[in-house]
DNA sequence: CCAAAATGATCGATTTTATCGATTAAAATA
DNA sequence: TATTTTAATCGATAAAATCGATCATTTTGG
């Protein structure tokens, strides 16, 4: 029988990637340095190899191998940590630390609402909050750093099961005194023809805006004026307040008043493409996918 | 941070999931009943989760969750033992244990010429061989009981990643004084009118040799004879030469002699179709699959 | 239905292992 | 060059894994 290292050797190994310092990552794993240093000699004795390059003085340098293991130790210690997590979710539903993602143009729309109806469903939830692009969620998603995204699809988020929830149709937002304000249903064509605003790019929302109004990703919006792509959907409502040009926002936005104290009159756009679907992601294989399930009726009933 | 079952103790599920008897499942693991019971109470205290139903008596009942951990164990535990696979990788190629399974059609014809040029190149690779059809090899492949498969596609082996060597075409067999012999080539089309002999089911051979002759796998082979399916190419060789019908042999298997002593007459077939192509698979992810790559040319010389 | 065998849990003793705090030697930095 | 930073090392201590023996049930055979 081959001899396994120890989870927390390869915690030490991780956490070493990870901050590059023996010291640094000795406290990441609560450990002293010296301890830190012991185990990861003790790995290299028992794999009978070099993982760190010590002939390049004090400084932290892998070698190829070394770099190799690291992604395998990532892999079987995520693997690890399901066997627990399994246990857990078996005994009680959604209890313990929820490590969610969530992205800008959802979160700061819909947790007002979605956090008490959660805290109240399910008090023994310790909800950790992290709001970034989808791109980088995902990524952190699929590296054990997040347990579960909330975003909006479609999306390229390759790599997780996504589970759709809602649906969030977009309305046209111009000033009150825009000839597109005297109709009451604006066609997506014609959309497509007005100075469009924006989100910056990585934004998804961006991406599905565009696709809203039959333009593909990429293709600069008619206006041009990609140079002052908005940053969030609040500046966003103020430039097109502002008659900057049109602009689409989601309804959630909408519903969380981020278009209070404006001019703005907002106009459903016609067929059925012009939405985005609110939706959950997981990592495949997690344990704990039938919990994350049952978030849906809650986020249904928060969007 | 959670708490992380020890690898000795996913080893200690296992052995108990495998055998279903604690003094057993102890002998596997080299350790003392007492320490695996031992080792199990104190998963389950660490996991707070019951993973044996000890209502059941004295029999070892497991828990559904219990059954669920299993799986979730054997998963861990191979991510786990894939590291210090890869330093030894890292260290030296194609030595210590090596489990390979190879196919029935394969096996008897090829390893003989094969493993004296395996012993000469790798002379400290220790060769553990295991004979079966493709669907229970690739099973225990994938199960983690053998490292590599040696077999013959196309064929259903989801889940492997296949690594194709070289073609080995079949020849079409009839006995001498046969109508058939008279031709130099004998066209699929010809081969599919004729009272067509065939391995048993499970052979990947079988299917292989109907989709030589334009037949889908499933469809009966005119002669009607299926009750007589050959068990191995040995018999098949036989029947043939008995003036049972016509059959397709495969080349290494000619070249090993398998009509040796017989009156059979052997023709090409027509056409690009009316071969096999052996190769090699592995799992995905394995660490050693530079290594496994190395062997091609060995087999390339052997086929 | 009862006695014998088998089986898994438990206990105490022993060995092994992991971790800490302090120290040292080597590099990087100023 | 002097100083600080950094990783390795050492000795002591606490924690754990494992063993052999034993106990309480359950299953099996007559």
């Amino acid at each position: 029988m081959i001899a396994l290292p120890s989870p927390q050797q390869l915690r030490f190994l991780l956490a070493l990637a990870e901050h590059g310092h023996f010291g640094r990552a000795a406290d990441a794993c609560a450990v002293t340095q010296s301890t830190l240093s012991a185990g990861l000699l003790a790995l290299e004795r028992l794999l009978d190899a070099r993982i760190l390059d010590r002939a390049a003085g004090k400084r932290v340098v892998f070698t190829p191998l070394g770099l190799d293991l690291v992604g395998r130790a990532r892999t079987a210690l995520m693997a690890l940590t399901a066997i627990p997590e399994a246990a857990n979710a078996a005994r009680a539903t959604l209890t313990g630390p929820l490590r969610l993602g969530v992205i800008p143009t959802i979160g700061p729309f819909l947790l007002p609402r979605l956090m008490p109806a959660l805290r109240e469903a399910f008090p023994d939830l310790r909800l950790f909050i992290r709001e970034d692009l989808t791109d980088r969620i995902t990524a952190q998603l699929l590296d054990g750093k997040l347990d579960l995204i909330l975003l909006a699809l479609p999306c390229t988020c390759a790599g997780a099961d996504t589970f759709a929830v809602t649906r969030d149709p977009f309305f046209a937002a111009m000033p009150q005194d825009h000839p597109l304000a005297l109709l009451d249903i604006i066609p997506p064509a014609t959309l497509a023809m007005q100075k469009l605003l924006l989100l910056e790019d990585g934004h998804c929302l961006r991406d599905q805006a565009l696709s809203a109004c039959g333009l593909a990703r990429g293709e600069s919006p008619p206006g041009g004026l990609d140079d002052f792509a908005a940053t969030s959907l609040h500046t966003l409502a103020q430039m097109a307040a502002g008659g900057l040009g049109v602009t689409l926002l989601p309804r959630i936005a909408i519903d969380a008043g981020v278009t209070a104290g404006t001019n703005l009159a907002l106009r459903p756009i016609g067929g059925e493409g012009a939405s985005r679907t609110l939706g959950f992601a997981w990592r495949p294989n997690t344990p704990r996918a039938a919990e994350y399930r049952s978030l849906a009726p809650l986020l249904a009933a928060a969007g």
